[in-house]
DNA sequence: ACAACGTTTCAATTATTTTTGAAACAACAT
DNA sequence: ATGTTGTTTCAAAAATAATTGAAACGTTGT
């Protein structure tokens, strides 16, 4: 199944694995890498990484993520857009008001830039 | 120092941290912000994260990498480099080979993504 | 010294993401 | 109903990232 040239100091653990098929089994799934790379797109920009952890302190509304930050409110919403659509944070209304706060997996992965990195 | 009307729900909670200003101040700094965001960034696409956990499977030559993807090489170099420069991975010369390994941020990463999302 | 191989770099093109500003929407107050 | 406020949506423009193919680089073998 290899037609490429296998360096010496790997080929013997390479081989053993069940060379490229065996290691791409071993891969996580298309879905679950889909999964993680959009999590990850989501939080590659400053302003989305820093709503985040804002609303992980404190749930806001839009007024407030916008005078924080001085980003426009179409500029915001688009931003939010993302971190919505990759399942990190929801709204709930409150009167003329959406207030953001983070989902279940939006605190994971804000724990977990903690903890770890 | 805040103009904004703040909605009534939050609005207790929220000035008892020191409004905008005090949950400014809990959040990462700057250079925090843009050390996770160049990680992010690096793992937010598809072929950087399947070669980021392949090879805390088995280190590789770019060889092995092209020929699990059917990149081109120069495509594939120019993905390396961006997990390179997020300090996610590392290589050595092995004769003709450069094999790619992944540095102790890169597991961790790898290993916070199995365990945590 | 020369050729071959594995890899990177560069500049040009293409594709994707972000910004912008105007318009639309939904909830509320008058 | 009308106007106001907070927010989203849309389409066009601007900015950034990814792809491509050719050329360059470093290592090895002759």
């Amino acid at each position: 199944m290899e037609e490429t040239e296998i360096p010496d100091s790997i080929r013997c653990e390479f081989v053993e694995k069940g060379g490229i098929d065996g290691i791409v089994e071993l891969l996580p799934d298309d879905q679950r890498i889909g999964y993680v790379n959009s999590i990850a797109r989501a939080i590659s920009d400053p302003v989305r990484l820093k709503v985040l952890f804002a609303i992980c302190i404190q749930p806001m509304c839009v007024c407030l993520m916008v005078a924080m930050t001085d980003y426009t409110y179409s500029k915001m919403s688009y931003h939010l857009s993302i971190l919505r659509d990759s399942g990190l944070i929801c709204s709930k209304q409150e009167g003329n008001y959406l207030i953001y706060y983070p989902t279940d997996l939006g605190r994971k992965v804000v724990e977990c830039i903690g903890k770890e990195l």
